[in-house]
DNA sequence: TATTGTTATACTCTATAACTATA
DNA sequence: TATAGTTATAGAGTATAACAATA
C-alpha cells in the first residue's frame, strides 16, 4: 500500500469542514442552482433573469431613465444596452428620449410587453414556489431574502 | 407636461416591491458583492475563488481523484483541468496517476501548498469577517449558510 | 461499452476604456 | 468639463461534444 497514491483508500467521504462554512462558497453553489432553475423554467419563452426584471421594475416605473433601471438592477450601464435592444426588439419596451435632456433615454413598458409578462407571472412563480419548497416555507424565504439583502443594500 | 415622458417626474424611488422578493434576484446581488470582496482581498495573490478552495479542500482530503474534487466542488470536469493545471504549475498541487486505475489522476497538495495556504487563511478570514460584519454576526452567517445549503444540498 | 482526463468550442456574464451627443 | 448612452473588447464562468487512454 503506498503512501504516495491513496485514491482507493479515501473513498467518497470528503472533509468539507472549512468551506462548508464559507459564506461566498455556498453563496456560489445556491446561486448557481436557482440560476439553472430559472433558466430551465424559461427555456421555452427566451427569457433571461435580467429581462425578467426590467419588465418587473417598469411595470411599476414606467419613464425610468435607462441608467437609472441598470444602476438598481445592479448592472453596467454598458451591459445595459445589448438587454434594452433585446427586449426593444421584441416590441416588449420602448425607448424615447426624453425632451429636458436629449441624452437620457426613457424606458416604457409596452402594452405587448405588459400582457407578455402576465403570461410570464405564473411561470416565475413555479419557479420560485420551486425555490421555496426547497428552503423550507415562506418564513426561511423572507429570512434569507432579509439576510442577502443585508449583503448588497 | 407631455404624459409620454414620464423621466423628469418619477425621480430616484424606484418600486421595486415584486423583485425585492426574488430568491434568485437577491442571490445573484449577494453573490456579486461577496465574490467582488474576495477577488479584491486576493488580488496581490493571484487567487480566485475555486484555487482557495480546491487548496482547502486537498488539504484535509490528500489524495482524492480530480473528478471527485471536481464534483465536490460543483465544477465541470472539463473546466476543472484548468484550475488544475494553473496550480500544479505553481507548484502547490500534484497530479499522481492511480497506481491501480491508470486512467485517474489523483491530487496533492505539496508541502510548499500547504504552506502558502497557511499565509491565505488570514487573508481569507479578513474576508470572511467582512461578510460576516455586514451580515450582522456569527449566528446570522450560520443561518444563512444553512438556508443555502438547503438549495444545492 | 463505460469512465477519466483532456481538448476544443461557444455562449453568457462582467469589467474597462473610449467614443458621440448632449449638457 | 461632465454625463447618458453606446460601441468595442477582453476576461472569467459555464456548458457541451468529442477524443485518447484505460477499464
Amino acid at each position: 500500500m503506498p503512501k504516495d497514491d491513496m485514491c482507493e483508500t479515501v473513498g467518497p467521504v470528503i472533509d468539507f469542514s472549512d468551506m462548508a462554512d464559507a459564506v461566498g462558497y455556498a453563496l456560489r453553489r445556491a446561486q448557481l442552482y436557482v440560476y439553472q432553475d430559472f433558466i430551465e423554467t424559461f427555456s421555452a419563452e427566451g427569457i433571461r433573469p435580467p429581462d425578467f426584471a426590467v419588465l418587473m421594475v417598469l411595470s411599476r416605473n414606467p419613464g425610468l431613465k435607462q441608467s437609472e433601471v441598470a444602476e438598481a438592477l445592479g448592472i453596467q450601464r454598458a451591459n445595459f444596452v445589448a438587454i434594452i435592444d433585446g427586449l426593444e426588439g421584441r416590441k416588449l419596451v420602448e425607448r424615447r428620449k426624453s425632451e429636458t435632456d436629449r441624452r437620457v433615454q426613457c424606458l416604457f413598458i409596452t402594452n405587448a410587453g405588459l400582457a407578455y409578462l402576465d403570461t410570464l407571472k405564473p411561470i416565475w412563480q413555479s419557479h420560485e414556489d420551486r425555490v421555496v419548497a426547497r428552503l423550507g416555507g415562506p418564513e426561511s424565504r423572507d429570512h434569507l431574502v432579509n439576510l442577502l439583502g443585508r449583503l448588497y443594500d
